[in-house]
RNA sequence: GGUUCCUUAGCUCAGUUGGCUAGAGCGCACGAUUCACAUUCGUGAGGUCACAAGUUCGAGCCUUGUAGGAACCACCA
């Protein structure tokens, strides 16, 4: 490859992301089948949140893929046998939407055809789709094992979650319960609690009159009144309850009351349940139709009267009348019957929350189903325990506390979805209908009917609910087996998004140690959500989507990678914006201009076909070459013999251990911002300039693939691409090791950043002169300053100045507020008058600060219990600023 | 109602066990310019760290309270 002149990401990521799938860089060294020993130290596993197998990425996938894949990265770098392992979803419920609305478009409904036929048709469909997606994690650079995709209806899936299914059904945690659940009447299916969204609303409270059978004049009430958002379930109402302690109604309880509109009557009950202060105090039980009326109902034994229909309209049991009516028809039906029979007392307005699905924002209905529920009491308190022994780190820390107070809260799990596109429950029962009391474990659900011991048996045509097969992830994709060691599993970390820390992080948990007795993981990062730049949360309907392809396209890969984890913590949701991508496309642009710069400078050397170490051999006696290949191990031949070198060395070493720092604690944000600040402020700005005038060729090619490593895990493309273009570099990047330290001599890297505060205050002197000498080029005078006179070539380029010079004795012009040094900007006299007002300002600011101090040091508990060493700094700190002060104050006297 | 989090520069955010003059990016102002990079270079302005009290020699950080905001869970007959 060859340097374009400006960074061009679209000229080589295709190139790249081809090189290294070609040369099996992603795959990890060491397979599992093969591995007796357990080498568990030198594994690093990680499995990616299966996207959507046949949808596009959104902004979440990008951040997700740009943290896993900087931690895979790195831990390649740092020698481990690394596994990130893809993955694809078939997403049951998502994808039955999309796919339900095309068959729909066709003017066909899922009732025209059987389950094995749709499940057939949405698996072509989703073949025809996938590969998008796949395409699009590779835009984005994620070095996983391809070879080893998982997708979620892979045969290996279904047979494990077969074998959770049969262990938990021997076990007897799985139940068929008729239970109300949470039902979509447009998707015909069920929910778990936690897809239901809850929004609050406008609504009305009615209050209606149950008349007192056999109220007589020794009754002081004569009817009870009700309060209901919903009047068309009276017909399932099988009792009225009212709190026991509540002394209006304890004298009825017991009594009959007259069910309005029906010919039936329900008892007055005696429950916790009823609020006195809501209200009316007495509350309708409805136990077909509430979650918690089904509570009370079990708790005095109450029948369930089921009056609407799976399709939202009323049946039979509400009566003739009302039989056939939408929901909202028969609502106002009743209302007006009410009315008219006098029975309605009031109505009131108010605001309720309101279960809707997820997905159209349908009305939910609790509906009474037979389903299979899962008991989680075991699963729950295992979790907890392992939890609370800490056998998981979570990022953030307090991630833990909450989910702990999930578990100890979590109601038995519902795993029955009725779609077809999913995993078949592996149930058959003994007759044709489907609430046979006598069911029996098979997998061979292919099959409609089954034959065992001559009875025949029928299959569930239900599917499991998509989070039920996902808990078994980090086991399927790892390929665990029961007695088989495996150093993959526990995976070192789970990232997902904090969002779904209940729906999966929790359920991986629990079915981990149910299935292997293991944690699946022993960390946990939860990132946040990508919100837009003014803090919003992304959806279609506000139009605020920020497409991560697009970004890809327009700024590059490595830019939008940076980017992304750049001011993003654990955990919380934050802003993103366009700016952040075009800073780390230009960070890109800044290194690849780096590393064509330095290419010129080795062309030009006339040593690029040599090693390193033959440069420095060539460069240097034998001798030095010897002691600096010993010290190094006989890695890194280089010498530092000009100011700048051993301060890049220090820079660069020390950047180093703070990304593996930043690594182990998943401080991304904190390397990236290390990075940027190394390459570009210190890097870029300081050395490379010096470089100009010294050209130490062995050390720029050190320090160079210095940063090409330790940046290669976020910008993996630039790097790479960087690397296959030098001319001394072999093989690639990706699978090089992470840089070992530096030397240097700290006393000449402290010289060098001496230097750096004289130039910069010879920077800042140029730009405060009066308007017309700002920005002209002056004349540095020095006296008796070995410093700079022995940089004079540096000092002139580095600082801008015309010319460096030896005062010889004859200061002139304008003095610099440098302690340690005389230096003089040789501007005319008049310059140095207007010069004074800057100088006065000066003064003053240096007199706050050492005001500062003194009170610090006038404290005697301070200088008592403070650390000596900060007392030190704080002495010597005001020695500074006052020698600082006496010698503005002597330059203002001298400009009078 | 429960759990958790947030409030720092115009904007988006860092700030690790309390310790120099609280940082970054973007934005803004001023200046530079053929010599790797205008996707550039230099300089600068801009902050009562939400508020109040406490602990401490010392608080953006710890404690308590107040105000405002967010997320999730539960519930609202």
């Amino acid at each position: 490859m060859s340097f374009t002149k400006s960074y061009e990401p679209g000229e080589f990521e295709p190139n790249i992301y081809a090189l290294w799938e070609q040369t099996g860089a992603f795959q990890p060294k060491k397979v599992v089948v093969d591995s007796d020993e357990t080498d568990t130290d030198n594994c690093y596993s990680i499995v990616m949140p299966p996207p959507n197998a046949n949808g596009n990425l959104h902004i979440g996938h990008g951040l997700t893929i740009a943290l896993e894949d900087s931690l895979t990265r790195y831990y390649r770098l740092r020698g481990k046998s690394t596994w990130y392992i893809p993955g694809a979803d078939h997403a049951g419920f998502e994808t039955w939407v999309v796919y339900e609305r095309a068959l729909e478009k066709e003017g066909h409904t899922r009732f025209e055809f059987g389950r094995d036929e749709l499940y057939a048709r949405v698996w072509d469909f989703v073949e025809q789709q996938r590969g998008n997606m796949e395409l699009q994690v590779r835009a984005l650079g994620a070095s996983c094992a391809w070879p080893d995709l998982t997708f979620t209806l892979d045969e290996n899936v279904v047979s494990r979650v077969y074998s959770t299914f049969k262990k938990m059904w021997d076990d007897g945690m799985i139940y068929r319960g008729e239970k109300l659940v949470n039902f979509c009447p447009h998707h015909q299916t069920a929910f778990a609690d936690i897809e239901v969204e809850h929004k609050d609303e406008d609504g009305h409270l009615w209050e209606i009159a149950y008349p007192i059978v056999g109220a007589d004049v020794s009754d002081s009430l004569t009817e009870i009144i009700v309060s209901t958002t919903r009047p068309e379930t009276i017909f399932g109402d099988v009792a009225v309850a009212v709190n026991p302690e509540d002394e209006r109604y304890t004298d009825y309880i017991g009594r009959e009351l007259q069910l309005p509109l029906t010919n039936r009557t329900v008892p007055i009950i005696a429950d916790e349940h009823a609020d006195p202060a809501y209200g009316t105090g007495a509350v309708k039980i409805t136990p077909a139709h509430d979650f918690d009326d089904f509570e009370v109902g079990e708790r005095h034994n109450l029948a369930r009267i089921q009056v609407i229909s799976e399709n939202g309209l009323m049946l039979e049991t509400a009566g003739s009348t009302y039989a056939g009516l939408s929901t909202t028809d028969c609502r106002k039906q009743v209302l007006k019957d009410l009315e008219d029979q006098g029975l309605l007392r009031g109505e009131k307005k108010i605001t309720h929350s309101v279960a809707h699905c997820y997905k159209c924002d349908t009305v939910i209905e609790p509906m009474l189903k037979s389903q299979w529920f899962i008991d989680v009491k075991r699963l729950a308190a295992e979790a907890i325990k392992h939890l609370e022994n800490n056998e998981i780190k979570f990022h953030p820390t307090n991630k833990k506390k909450v989910l702990i107070n999930y578990l100890q809260n979590l109601k038995d799990w519902n795993i029955s979805r009725q779609i077809p596109w999913g995993i078949a429950i592996p149930m058959f029962h003994q007759t044709e209908t489907d609430e046979a009391p006598e069911w029996i474990f098979d997998p061979r659900t292919n099959l409609e009917k089954i034959e065992v011991g001559g009875v025949h048996y029928y299959r569930d045509e239900d599917t499991f609910d998509t989070w039920f097969s996902s808990s078994h992830w980090p086991i399927v994709c790892t390929n665990w087996l029961e007695g088989k060691e495996n150093p993959y599993y526990p995976l070192n970390v789970m990232e997902t998004g904090a969002d779904i820390l209940f729906a999966w992080v929790a359920r991986m948990i629990m079915m981990g140690i149910y299935v292997t007795g293991e944690v699946p993981f022993r960390e946990v990062y939860l990132h946040g959500l990508v919100l837009d730049a003014h803090g919003q949360k992304m959806s279609k309907s506000k139009g605020n989507v920020i497409n991560p392809i697009e970004l890809v396209t327009k700024y590059g890969s490595d830019a939008f990678r940076l980017g992304i984890l750049r001011g993003r913590s654990a955990g919380m949701n934050q802003a993103f914006s366009e700016n952040s991508v075009i800073s780390g496309r230009n960070l890109c642009n800044k290194l690849w201009n780096v590393a064509r710069f330095i290419q010129s400078m080795v062309d030009e050397s006339h040593t690029d076909s040599l090693t390193a170490l033959e440069i420095a051999a060539n460069e240097l006696d034998s001798t030095i070459v010897n002691e600096a290949a010993v010290q190094t191990g006989g890695e890194l031949p280089y010498s530092t013999d000009n100011l700048g070198e051993d301060w890049i060395c220090r820079e660069l070493t020390a950047a180093k251990e703070q990304i593996e720092d930043d690594f182990a604690n998943y401080r991304f944000s904190e390397a990236v911002e290390t990075l940027y600040s190394v390459i570009w402020d210190k890097y870029a700005d300081w050395f490379i300039e010096s470089q100009k005038i010294y050209k130490n060729i062995s050390l720029l090619k050190v320090t160079l693939e210095t940063i090409l490593k330790m940046l290669h895990p976020f910008a993996p493309f630039l790097t790479e691409a960087i690397w296959q273009s030098l001319s001394w570099t072999e093989g690639e990047l990706i699978v090089q090791s992470w840089p070992p330290r530096l030397k240097f001599d700290p006393i000449s890297a402290e010289q060098f950043e001496n230097l750096i505060t004289v130039v910069s205050e010879i920077r800042a002197t140029l730009q405060c002169l009066p308007a017309p000498s700002k920005g002209q080029k002056w004349s540095l005078l020095f006296d008796n300053d070995s410093l700079v006179d022995d940089n004079q070539l540096l000092v002139m380029k580095l600082a801008n100045v015309g010319s460096v010079l030896s005062c010889e004795g004859q200061p002139r012009g304008l003095r610099l507020a440098l302690v340690g040094h005389e230096l003089y900007l040789d501007v005319p006299q008049e310059v140095v008058t207007k010069y004074r007002d800057e100088l006065e300002e000066r003064i003053l600011a240096v007199g706050r600060e050492l005001d500062a101090l003194n009170a610090r040091m006038m404290n005697p508990n301070y200088v008592d219990k403070a650390p000596a060493h900060l007392v030190k700094q704080t002495r010597d700190g005001i020695a500074e600023k006052t020698a600082l002060i006496d010698r503005l104050k002597a330059e203002l006297t001298v400009i009078q």
